[in-house]
DNA sequence: GTAAAATGTGACTAAGTGGTCATGTGACCT
DNA sequence: AGGTCACATGACCACTTAGTCACATTTTAC
């Protein structure tokens, strides 16, 4: 983590500082990432830098920490639909809140998520119990779903944990890139068309590829 | 393309160089790749390196040649179970002698599959059109299911190809991941339950989550 | 005002990068 | 034997990397 000193500086410079770091995670990843063009593009010392941070990583932490409480403050305005919605139902609204949280910070998201995504896995455990946070909130929601009988009983957790996952993510990650390159996200990501998408895609998710039903279910 | 003088090369001496390139780029993706590492692994000199290949694209070009190369052949001797196949038989079998041929070169195609999967989204027009060979085959099998009914006629081809071209992508590369920490990958594809895990994810792709069909059924 | 503590700085190091090129080597041909 | 041609070599170039450190500047405490 970060040390005081970064704390301790004008609200400004660290705005600024913050802001190098995730132009750079977003458009080299975490590996190409460079510390001398964040400092440069911060307009810091190389030496501020050190004083700041332990390393690439440090700074990536804190850019992990930044987006959890993004998300965090963002959510507690929102609330689902109705209590006692179906699962199905209740990540449908997830998804669609969730895109309109990245819509308020694409850069953000999308370094955070291209170095999860896809670097992530060859870090380790670094990243690994990241992942394992969200999964066993999967797993819960699973798990109440098998009780009432919206998933078969007989589907395994884990791997349906996975399948949610990946559909967030894949969902995710396709509406952020085409969406920076609208002028306006915000606006795109709330066109009927986009979220349309998200509903067909979640539709295959639920009923198959096989016999997917309509989308347009009334919630929200 | 690798130029005349690597073909040259004796058999023995390109297969060196070959595999201290598939290890480089397994280890560490394309951006992160050594040519230093790979001339140093591959027992040749730096100069001898730039009369094969133009630079480190170049070199997984040629990787990606001989994987093309590779799986045609492996496939040659394979034939589908049984012609008019149900597209969802036919796409199991696939991923199935897939992972066959994944298990006989696991290094390699892991290789192929990080760097596509990952780095190639951020490489424009260059794995581009890799990626579409792919999806248009795909969009093939799905419009003659839809036509005989197996799947609904009011799907998105193009969202069915991602669908089925996203799963392909997670099992492979999620078996290929644990069974390259088995001591005998082969066998290890064979175990039931491998196949087992590939049958039901397949079954929820086909099914959804929300109603998963027994996913034994005979063919093969 | 003065001392002390905190913060800022960029030249510098050692190591690694992709890429070049003059020189060397050895096989083959006339 | 002389000449040619394909290939091999590693020193070398310009550049970038992460990280350090002696010194300068600013802020705080008294």
């Amino acid at each position: 983590m970060p040390k005081q000193t970064f704390y301790n500086l004008p609200e400004e410079k660290r705005k600024v500082v913050t802001s190098a770091a995730v132009d750079e995670f977003a458009e080299y990843g975490f590996e190409a990432a460079s510390i001398n063009r964040i400092v440069a593009n911060g307009g810091i010392s190389k030496g501020s830098f050190y004083q700041y941070f332990d390393d690439k990583m440090d700074v990536f932490k804190y850019l992990l920490d930044v987006i959890a409480n993004e998300k965090t403050e963002f959510f507690k305005g929102k609330h689902p639909p109705s209590p006692g919605q179906s699962v199905f139902g209740y990540f449908r609204w997830m998804m669609k809140t969730g895109m309109e949280f990245n819509s308020t910070n694409p850069k953000l998201v999308k370094a955070i998520g291209r170095v999860l995504l896809t670097e992530g896995m060859y870090y380790g455990k670094m990243f690994a119990d990241i992942k394992k946070k969200t999964t066993d909130a999967l797993v819960e929601m699973i798990k109440s779903a098998k009780q009432n009988g919206e998933i078969d009983a007989n589907v395994d957790e884990q791997m349906a944990a996975t399948v949610m996952d990946t559909w967030s993510n894949v969902i995710s990650s396709s509406i952020l890139n085409e969406g920076m390159q609208k002028k306006d996200i915000v606006k795109w990501v709330r066109l009927p068309k986009t979220q349309k998408y998200i509903d067909d895609m979640l539709s295959i998710m639920e009923h198959g590829l096989r016999n997917v039903k309509p989308s347009s279910l009334d919630d929200e």
